[in-house]
DNA sequence: ATCGCCTCCTGCGCGC
DNA sequence: TGCGCGCAGGAGGCGA
């Protein structure tokens, strides 16, 4: 049942006819959409900022940012809520690899296709800030905001450094720190700003463990001096002088 | 091809 | 205390 069609990318109209009496063969991820294998297709999910995903035996009565449910026969229900409605529920018939979304995306950050070589390679010439370099889904997916800015401190390089002129030394140290960040996030439960929580409702903890991201004015957590804020690529970016050039 | 900018949306925090 | 404004963010899309 949609209730509300109009997310990041409009639901398909015909969802409910393209599920019925569909089975879940798999689960899946790519980035950060969850790829669900049903007997024919795949549902594509992004969960964009605010989304949820549950599954509810007998659900409540839906709330104003329930907006879709997928009912299975034993009374249970996959419930699809999210506030600010940044994400998607999308399907497909084709392998979802080949899905227009999917297609262009770069390596995971956590497998071997990611690389120092990769990022030193694929940043020549590039004029662009590194912060929206390894921001960038077509470099390596996965890497938001929070832990660009936290990889970057950890890597000692200014997140406005033009792309193309990080030597290959600190992209080894910035592909070690990401994935260290994403590690130590993953470990934490994630990290909760303000109303974000895991499948149970708790929330994550990272945000305890950030020495950068949203520490504005505070002390630096590595050398004397002071965190400071600049919006790159229309977006908070946090960093410190001292140990960042 | 690359880059900068805009957009979607709602809840929250801040200032008055 | 209450109200209203502005910000936050993932990522597609567009114009230059």
């Amino acid at each position: 049942m949609v209730r509300q069609k109009m997310l990041r990318h409009p639901v398909p109209g015909n969802l409910g006819k393209l599920l019925k009496n569909q089975r879940v063969i798999d689960v899946t991820r790519r980035a950060k959409y969850v790829l669900i294998q049903l007997d024919d297709g795949h549902l594509i999910i992004h969960l964009g900022m605010t989304g949820n995903l549950r599954v509810i035996n007998k659900p409540p009565a839906p709330q104003k940012h329930d907006h879709i449910d997928i009912c299975f026969e034993d009374n249970m229900v996959l419930r699809y809520t999210d506030p600010r409605r940044f994400g998607c529920v999308l399907h497909t018939k084709r392998d979802p690899n080949l899905h227009k979304l999917l297609k262009s995306l770069g390596p995971e950050p956590l497998s071997e296709d990611f690389t120092p070589e990769r990022l030193h390679q694929l940043s020549r010439k590039r004029k662009v800030a590194v912060k929206n370099f390894i921001m960038n889904g077509a470099v390596v997916v996965g890497v938001g905001n929070i832990y660009a800015s936290e990889s970057l401190f950890r890597a000692g390089i200014l997140p406005h450094k033009q792309a193309g002129r990080v030597s290959l030394q600190k992209y080894t140290a910035l592909h070690g720190h990401i994935k260290a960040v994403l590690r130590e996030a993953i470990k934490a439960g994630g990290t909760t700003l303000r109303d974000y929580t895991n499948a149970d409702g708790f929330a994550g903890y990272f945000s305890q463990e950030l020495d950068a991201y949203g520490r504005k004015g505070e002390p630096c957590n590595r050398c004397d001096g002071v965190i400071k804020m600049k919006v790159i690529g229309q977006r908070s970016s946090f960093y410190c002088t001292g140990c960042q050039r």
